[in-house]
DNA sequence: ACGGTCAAAGAGTCTC
DNA sequence: GAGACTCTTTGACCGT
């Protein structure tokens, strides 16, 4: 029967029990320190080895990313993949993080557009919520380090965010939603795991009732048996033999049982315990 | 037009 | 209190 497949897997999902790369997901209540130290563990510091592209500092060589997925929306990516190795084409993107949304006061876009140019006077098209579309080369790059580790220590966030042209917090925001879609993911399977679960048990149950059913008429229809005490009969439900402990030479379905209860549980003892 | 996807923002929480 | 995290929401973009 199917019930120990899945069940087991039930079990492992209780124990939280993950093999996946993605799953380096820190455990709740983990301290932040050791987090930090199992990553460092793995990281070699040599993961990217040529590309120094620009500035260590931090306060922001704006992304030709940026740039590039905007002139991609304009017809424009060719010159700027080109640029992409020269810190000419960055342009400042200071703090746009810091800036503040202005939902609070809809209806005033000329407000907004006041932001953006004050962000981004060399680039109209850095606005601070303009949409940005990771390329397939740093989305890979990205995976591959989460594939790694899902989290990032400071020092490896400014690698890979010099790395791939993005900001330190670009990568840091990537890597926060990449950690919610690999839970969310795993919230499904889980979940439908333990439907699956819930079906394999409901339909034990009607297996169980369904052969308490049948023990009640064959109580009725066999009345030799009815003079033993309903407590020294038992059946197997796997077999579905009447069964005695002790009496194993007996090869008919109906034997005397002991008197203590035949324990059967379908989650410890699968099916070929008969 | 609409729904899905995803980068990003903001609030709250946790650990040190 | 700082810093890193999760959770929730927002908004741009894209495919249908």
């Amino acid at each position: 029967m199917g019930v120990d497949g899945v069940c087991n897997t039930g079990l492992a999902l209780a124990l939280g029990s993950h093999d996946k790369p993605e799953n380096h997901l820190r455990p709740d209540h983990q301290g932040k320190n050791k987090r930090k130290k199992e990553f460092s563990l793995k990281y070699d510091g040599h993961l990217f080895p040529s590309l120094s592209l620009g500035p260590s500092d931090e306060t922001f060589t704006y992304q030709l990313a940026t740039k590039m997925a905007a002139g991609k929306a304009c017809g424009e990516s060719a010159d700027l993949q080109k640029q992409a190795s020269s810190l000419s084409a960055v342009s400042s993107f200071s703090n746009s993080s810091s800036i503040k949304r202005e939902k609070e006061s809809p209806g005033e876009e000329g407000e907004v557009e006041k932001i953006c140019s004050r962000v981004s006077d060399e680039d109209e098209e850095a606005c601070p919520r303009k949409k940005l579309r990771l390329t397939k080369e740093q989305s890979a790059v990205l995976e591959d380090r989460f594939k790694e580790h899902a989290t990032l220590d400071p020092k490896q966030k400014q690698d890979l965010a010099r790395q791939l042209n993005l900001r330190p917090r670009q990568v840091e925001v990537w890597f926060q939603n990449r950690r919610a879609r690999t839970k969310l993911k795993q919230t499904e399977v889980d979940c439908e795991l333990l439907k699956k679960c819930c079906e394999t048990l409901t339909e034990e149950n009607k297996r169980l009732k369904k052969e308490l059913q049948e023990l009640k008429s064959l109580k009725l229809a066999a009345p030799f048996y009815m003079q033993l005490p309903a407590a020294t009969l038992t059946m197997c439900p796997s077999c579905e033999r009447i069964s005695a402990a002790g009496d194993g030479s007996s090869t008919s379905p109906f034997s005397l049982a002991a008197p203590k209860p035949h324990l059967y549980n379908p989650f410890t003892h699968p099916s070929a315990a008969c």
